[in-house]
DNA sequence: ATAAAACTTGACTAATTAACTCGGGTATTC
DNA sequence: GAATACCCGAGTTAATTAGTCAAGTTTTAT
């Protein structure tokens, strides 16, 4: 699991947008960047990639702003790294088992593995989970032997 | 947690390394390097590192090679990944929890849970387990609810 | 002895990616 | 009609990663 600083731009971005939601008026976006020290251009740049990805909805004019397209409860983590992320993939070869000449590494399966521990982590927890309660421990996963 | 092709390289290595140890001979990094496909002077940056973690041992001169510096079965994946990687940290501030204007940021919590969580995954495989089943899943976990 | 094999080291370059910036545009409301 | 806020593509800069190079030094076989 590869990502960069986007997804923490994004994940805290969104859980500002859960904090500022007060009944159903849109946030502006200068709001949001003003409070987490970020660039406006770049934060629109984010936010254009979590509108495609139906995260949410923008209002444009005057008094406009972004609001959830889906209730946060029912949006992971993940769902947002997905969104603003080009590549969340441990393995080399994108999934396709063709790492080594050609053929299965040694570690495909590790990584793979790897990916699938992290995505169910990550699935498994909303933003709005994390607005309401950021301090609290996430992990839910235990060794079975 | 953020990695790069080193680590993929590195494990690759040191379960070539294991494969072809027999006695307790030293292995030329010209083989690895052939069977693996890598470039030789890579890979020689990569066994320094690994040379300086203490996982591997050198036999220079003629006849030389590496050698474990450490029981295979005792040297865990995560080992490797430390070795040679700078940075596997998935916060935003080396877990100072400063990320937001000298704060702790919303989701730093999570990216430190994701930590652990990826941590105890790496260092519940070790090296020799993965060379001698590469292809069996190494899933372990479970989760509570 | 000496040549060959193999590790050692530091520095350097090329390629790729991430992070950020810019200059326009369009929709909406007061 | 002016102000506000989203929209979009493209460009630039900075950072990181990946890979290369040119020297060593150590050991062993002959």
């Amino acid at each position: 699991m590869n990502f960069t600083t986007k997804s923490r731009y994004a994940v805290n971005a969104l859980a500002d947008l859960e904090f500022l939601s007060f009944d159903s008026s849109p946030v502006a976006l200068k709001d949001i960047a003003n409070r987490q020290g970020i660039d406006l251009a770049y934060l629109e740049q984010l936010f254009r990639k979590l509108r495609v990805a139906g995260l949410v909805e923008s209002i444009r004019g005057r008094n406009g702003g972004y609001i959830f397209a889906i209730e946060p409860k029912h949006i992971s983590i993940k769902d947002i790294m997905h969104a603003v992320e080009e590549n969340l993939d441990s393995t080399n070869c994108a999934g396709t088992a063709t790492c080594h000449a050609g053929k299965r590494c040694n570690s495909h399966q590790l990584w793979d593995d790897l990916n699938n521990v992290v995505d169910s982590f990550l699935t498994d927890i909303s933003i709005a989970e994390l607005a309401e309660s950021p301090k609290k421990p996430h992990i839910k996963l235990m060794e079975i032997q």
